[in-house]
DNA sequence: TGTAATTCCTATTAAATCGATAGGATTAAT
DNA sequence: ATTAATCCTATCGATTTAATAGGAATTACA
């Protein structure tokens, strides 16, 4: 399950994608206009803007900006940040592999071969969309 | 993530599977080679029985069996039973759908779009991987 | 007939995670 | 100065997860 962190956080992205001025937008527009909770979206923008997808302004007039083109965020790259791990289980998982506890050989498992099928065909599709194709104009 | 409960369930699926005897397996012998508590092991045994996927027999020498081929087990079937949806979301979800309380129009939502994708893809996946599958000879 | 071995069933618990809120500190525009 | 915004840390309540507890019902077989 998608968690509303994950959710909110991709339509923030996708919102300030589409705004497009010069002036930041602000935190109240975007959980006003996409019905999210403000103070839990501040803390969604704040791991955004410290994982480099964000840059902010601060005071009156303030707000955040894209501080890479739409096509050049990829999903993957959001999903792990606010999501964590893409596979279902951590022994599939690329980036933040661990092993079984209870598996003596993941090579034998039923499971960890179902799962790195799942894994990369989730990875193919995360990584074939940037926020530009969340957000067309 | 993968609960423990489903990774479990498949893994005591694919054990039977293997065990292609005429006596029935018992929950204590898959619960020593696979490495699961017993106790909750029972439980998601159980929860396969009622839903159709193993038959059971009581008492002494007792333990569970399948009731259909391997090849007839899709693992769509098994994983709605012991997981749930599919659908990161349920908004994509074809057998639990349910709309988002915060998205006014579904089809103009960048998550619903992007988790249709993974939705189709993981399905598919699932679709095309039986216990036979898991468990070759 | 009685004992051991097994599934069946319900309830409970401990820990982790999630979604959200609270309360202020800091910064910048006017 | 005042107002409006981000920044930061802490906390809370609800839900879910993983596991355990305790015994009832059933069956094999000595």
């Amino acid at each position: 399950m998608l968690s509303k962190k994950t959710k909110y956080g991709l339509k923030a992205l996708t919102y300030i994608a589409k705004s497009e001025g010069d002036t930041p937008v602000q935190i109240s527009e975007i959980s006003k206009n996409e019905n999210i909770p403000q103070k839990f979206l501040e803390s969604i923008m704040l791991t955004l803007r410290k994982s480099g997808f964000l840059g902010s302004k601060k005071g009156k007039h303030g707000g955040y900006y894209l501080i890479k083109e739409p096509s050049e965020i990829k999903m993957t790259d959001v999903m792990r940040v606010l999501e964590g791990p893409i596979a279902m289980v951590p022994c599939v998982s690329l980036n933040f592999y661990e092993k079984c506890d209870d598996c003596p050989d993941e090579h034998e498992c039923s499971v960890h071969k179902l799962m790195i099928q799942v894994r990369d065909n989730t990875l193919n599709v995360l990584r074939n969309n940037t926020l530009e194709d969340l957000a067309p104009k």
